[in-house]
This record gives structure tokens, C-alpha cells and sequence, in this order.
DNA sequence: CTGTTAGCGCCTTCAT
DNA sequence: ATGAAGGCGCTAACAG
């Protein structure tokens, strides 16, 4: 019996149980058992084993292994896109714990799909359990389908009847934010964002709301962009052109308040003088831009972490829970919002 | 002899190829041809299957497909970790192109791992191919043990034996970069970096040396600083207590450049008058600070798509190419080299 | 055109 | 303690 197991050219495959077995002059059965370390097996034929898997350098094969035992250590993950650190972040957060819980993570970028339910179908079938984030493009009736056959979180989303969500706070730490502008004696402070684009947004508007209503004032309507650097500039333009008459600008998010600010430097405009601004998610650049943008930085690895942990416990079998788990914020106060801080 | 493979209603597992077939009233062989439209099927059964196939929601399970077909439909992908745009750009790019390939993505990022080799070995088992980055902390045994098993393309790194590795342009575009420092007059210009630290911070300086030679003047030493924030920051610091001479720092990437820049200017010095300052990658701070990095824009996400791209091609048979694939980079001056540009 | 059947590689009772 | 044998769900010959 000719080996093959040298990396010849097309015998890429690799060893087999079958051929390990053989090796060490054993069956197949024990040579699971050594590798499942269950039962117990004789030391001797133990080293054998292992002296043969490590010669021929086996590793059982993923597929065979998941069909024999019915799941594949694997966990799904859905995000939008990820430009900008708060994707990134999350993904990191997320792949290290699932590594210490020895789960693979297949990733679907949902920017990048033509047709993302089938997209997210197929990836029903390659894992145990898929964290989607909340304000992906993808429909409720799609999770609603998929939580039918696998474990789903949605993060910094709503929860469902049967998908549990986690997310970081928004409305309280909006409504501090806010109020900490308007405690500058700003009075015509404008909402910048689209809350539709996600739970997140919309309560983070409904943080701004709730401020001024602390105050007895009345919140403007929201200027309904995009959370992207373009609507931004394009938005400070329009400012520029006088279509808005204001004080102050809680944006979205970092990217949109950036490059308004930007936008309205370049035009003469002092922020935060003439015109205050802040912002959201506390990226890299927030520290680096003068005035320090002032923001509200989120625990966005450990969201990533703690939706990873979920999965693997609704797959070991614990139920969903009803109530969205919400991570605490924490505000993070520079100049552009009028303080005179450090930076 | 009996089936059992009936799909008991409330089996959260989903339908299987049998209960379809049942369902239909043909045998799995068909379900499976319809489904694979391989081979002709009557357009009555064809409508049956599909019918049954809605229904059930049926999706065939991947690891069962990938038993039989004996292959898992998926690309692997190493990456150190995600923070900053590179990375995260280039896994955009990979994963677009996988997803147009119809190839899922499994991400493993090594700073997370403690075993990584065990990981990287695991992911073998569970794709087609994978691709990992040059600078990971990947020994190149395990490259090279890799490579015996699944194809495998090294991003940002040298090509071995029967390795392909695709890259971006580095040595060309630093001796441009560095020459247009030169031509500013400066002449005390110092690269800051480890070259070290992978083949593209390697051919960066070795550009930077390039530039030097052409105009008959001495490249000097490189400073060996890790690639990160913290180190800039502390470079910057100890050049400010006199610990170096230098009119121009020519940073390994963006990161380390704003930092320093950062650092410098709040201690007064200016830039690009004092000292200039450049970067790499252009990232997104490096438009928004003032005065705007003088920087080198690589085009990351064609990259990635360009890794996706080789795996796919490798795993249909096509030999791996001797020489790497290069792709070019373009210099973005701004204003920190001495330049009067718009930002 | 369609059904039957033999694997794909591994895990897991069930005997021994 | 160890071996034999039956699936896991799907694809792909091979017969009809």
C-alpha cells in the first residue's frame, strides 16, 4: 500500500481518519476516541495514535465532522459594510471571543450582496447560529424565516418575538449630550441624521427630544441625511447658504460631524463660536481635529464580544431572552461643543 | 431498510433532500438535479421539485454538499486585526469578490489567537483556499505546511515556492515620495518605522534609501518604531527633548505620521516649516488635519478583491504564478511635505 | 428522463 | 479497551 500522504502535487487532500488508523495499526474508532478524548483508551495504543496523527499531520475534516455531529462550530455574522471603526471594532470584538469559544466566524458583507436573502440562507447552512446587525438591509421577515432554523441576536437592533438583541445605550446618553449643549446656552440646535436609518439614530434623536423637553424647549425636526462624509459636506453647504439657521449640531455620528465641521472651517465659520458641533462613536480622527470633536464613545468590541457569548449560549440550548441587553456609553467631552478642554 | 429521514414537522433542523423528494413524490436524485440544473429535467417534476423545495424552505446543508462534493465553497482569510482602514478595507475587497465568486468568507484574525498555528489549521479544514497577510505572525513552516494542503496566496509579502503572493507597489512610489521631500530642500530627512515589520515597510525604506542614492546624498538609519499610535507619540516626544536632528520624517503609514504630527505641533513646532511630514495609506484623518498628510494611497480594496480572485483561480486548477502581482499606488500630496496644495 | 445505490470522512452505539 | 457497522445529508455514477 503506497502512502500518498506526501504533499504530492494532487494528493492535496491530506491524511484521513482511515489512514491514520491504518498508521498506527488501529481502527478508526479509536483513533476518534484518542481525538475526542472521551472514553478512555489504552496509554499505549493512545501514543500510537497520536504519534501517527502527528506524523501524517491530521485534522479531521470540517465538513465530515459537522455532518457526523450535526453542527459546525461556526457562527455567522452580518454587517452592513465596514467603513469607518465601529464595523471593524465590532468584527474584532466579535472574532476574538468566538476564537476563545473555538467558533469560526463566516462573515457576509451585506454591501457587497445582489441578493441577500439567498446570500444569508446559505450562510444558515455553513453555521450554528448568525448575529445580524440591526440596521442591515435585511428585511424582519428574513430573520423572522432564519430564526426558525438557527439562533439569531440582532445587534443595535430592536428585539423580536424569538431573536434577542444587544446594543449599546443611545437615548440617555443622547439626552445628556444634548443637554450638555444646550447647558452652553445654545438655543437653536439642530438634529443631524436620518432616525429612520436605525434604532440607534432614532433614539439617539429621541435623546436629543427628550432634552430640551427636560428644559421646556422645543426640538427642532430632524435634517434627515445619511450618516456618510458627503451628505455632511453637501449638508454644510447648504448651511453655508443660509437653508439653516443654527447655534449647534448634534450629528449622527463622528463622520457626518466631521466633515461639517470641516466644511464650515474652511468656509470661516468658528466652531465651536459661531456654531457648535458634536458628534458620535468617538473614532480616531474626533481626537485629532482642532477643536477636539466632543462625542460619545461606545463599547463597540466588547457589543461585538457579548453578542458572540449569546450565540453560543442559545446554541448550547439557553433560551432567548425577552429584554434587550444594553451597554452603558460614555460621553466624551473636547472643544467643539464650547467646553475648553485639554484638547 | 427504513427511511428515517422523514422530516418530523417540528424538526428545527429543517427539511433535507428526503422530505423534499417525499414531498414531491420523486426520488432525491431528482431534487438534487433540479437543484443543481446540471442535467435535464420535465419541466412538470422540475415545477413539483421546486414547488416542494419553496415550501419547505429547503437549502441543501452545507456540510453534507461539501462531503460529497468535496469541497467547501469557501475562502479563508488571515489578517492581523482590524484597527484602522487597511485592513479593513482589504477584507471589504476580499469579501466583495468572494461574494461574486459565490464563496463564502471565514476570517481568523491571528492577534486574538493564542494558538494560531491550531487555528490556521482548523480554518484549512473548513476552505477551499486561503489567503493570508504577509506581516501576520505566521511562520512561514506554517505557510509552507498550508500550502501542502489548500492553495494559498500571501497578501503583502514575498512570494515563496509555489506561494503567490500579490502586493502593492512600495519600493517606486517611496523613492517618489522621498525624492519630493528631498526636492523640498530638506536634508536631514529620517524614515520612521521598522522596516522590519513586513516587505512593505521593507521596500518602503528601501525606496526612501533609493531616493537618497539617486541624488548622491546618505539614506540614514531607519528609526525601528512599531506601526502603532502610541509609538509615534513617543518617538515624537523624544525628538522634541533633542534626541534628534531631522527636517523631514518620512513616516512608515499614516498612523505613525499623525501621531507625530500631532505631538509636534502641540509643542509648538511647526509643520511643514520645522519639520514636514509624510505618511502612507491615506487614511481618512489624513485629509482632515492641518495641514493636510502628504500621504500614498494604495489601492487596498482591489487588493483584496485581487487575493479573492488568485484563491479562486488556484482552486480551479490554474498554477500559481513565480512572480507577485503588483498593484501600482499613487502619491497624494497635501500640504505637510511643504507643499502649498488646497488642504 | 428518473430511480437506485455507493460513497464523501467522521462519530457513535453496540458487541466483543 | 477496542473493533464493526450504521448513519449524518448530499452528489454522482449506473441502470433502467
Amino acid at each position: 500500500m503506497a502512502k500518498q500522504h506526501q504533499a504530492s502535487p494532487e494528493a492535496r487532500q491530506g491524511a484521513t481518519i482511515y489512514s491514520v488508523a491504518e498508521h498506527a495499526g488501529v481502527s478508526i474508532a479509536t483513533v476518534s476516541r484518542v481525538l475526542q478524548g472521551v472514553t478512555v483508551v489504552s496509554e499505549p495504543t493512545r501514543q500510537k495514535v497520536l504519534a501517527a496523527v502527528e506524523e501524517l499531520g491530521y485534522v479531521a475534516l470540517g465538513a465530515a465532522r459537522s455532518l457526523a455531529v450535526r453542527h459546525h462550530e461556526a457562527h455567522g455574522l452580518v454587517l452592513p459594510e465596514l467603513s469607518g471603526p465601529y464595523y471593524a471594532e465590532l468584527l474584532m470584538g466579535f472574532e476574538a471571543r468566538a476564537a476563545e469559544l473555538a467558533q469560526s466566524v463566516v462573515l457576509v458583507l451585506t454591501d457587497s450582496r445582489t441578493d441577500l436573502a439567498a446570500a444569508v440562507r446559505q450562510l444558515a447552512t455553513r453555521v450554528d447560529a448568525i448575529a445580524v446587525f440591526g440596521s442591515a438591509p435585511i428585511s424582519a421577515d428574513v430573520v423572522r424565516l432564519l430564526r426558525a432554523k438557527k439562533p439569531v441576536v440582532v445587534i443595535a437592533g430592536e428585539p423580536q418575538d424569538g431573536v434577542e438583541a444587544v446594543s449599546a445605550e443611545n437615548l440617555e446618553s443622547a439626552r445628556e449630550l444634548a443637554g450638555h449643549l444646550l447647558d452652553h446656552g445654545k438655543r437653536r440646535a439642530l438634529f443631524v441624521g436620518d432616525p429612520d436609518s436605525g434604532p440607534d439614530i432614532h433614539n439617539r434623536y429621541a435623546g436629543y427630544v427628550a432634552a430640551h423637553r427636560d428644559r421646556g424647549l422645543d426640538a427642532a425636526e430632524p435634517v434627515r441625511v445619511a450618516l456618510r462624509e458627503a451628505e455632511g459636506t453637501a449638508f454644510a453647504q447648504r448651511m453655508l447658504a443660509g437653508a439653516y439657521e443654527a447655534d449647534a449640531l448634534m450629528c449622527a455620528n463622528d463622520e457626518l460631524a466631521l466633515s461639517i465641521m470641516a466644511t464650515l472651517q474652511d468656509a470661516g465659520r468658528d466652531v465651536p463660536g459661531d456654531v457648535a458641533v458634536v458628534g458620535w462613536d468617538d473614532v480616531m480622527t474626533a481626537r485629532y481635529v482642532r477643536p477636539g470633536l466632543t462625542t460619545v464613545r461606545q463599547p463597540v468590541h466588547e457589543l461585538g464580544a457579548l453578542a458572540a457569548d449569546r450565540l453560543h449560549e442559545l446554541v448550547s440550548g439557553e433560551p432567548p431572552r425577552s429584554r434587550a441587553q444594553t451597554l452603558p456609553t460614555q460621553l466624551v467631552v473636547r472643544s467643539s461643543c464650547g467646553c475648553r478642554a485639554a484638547t
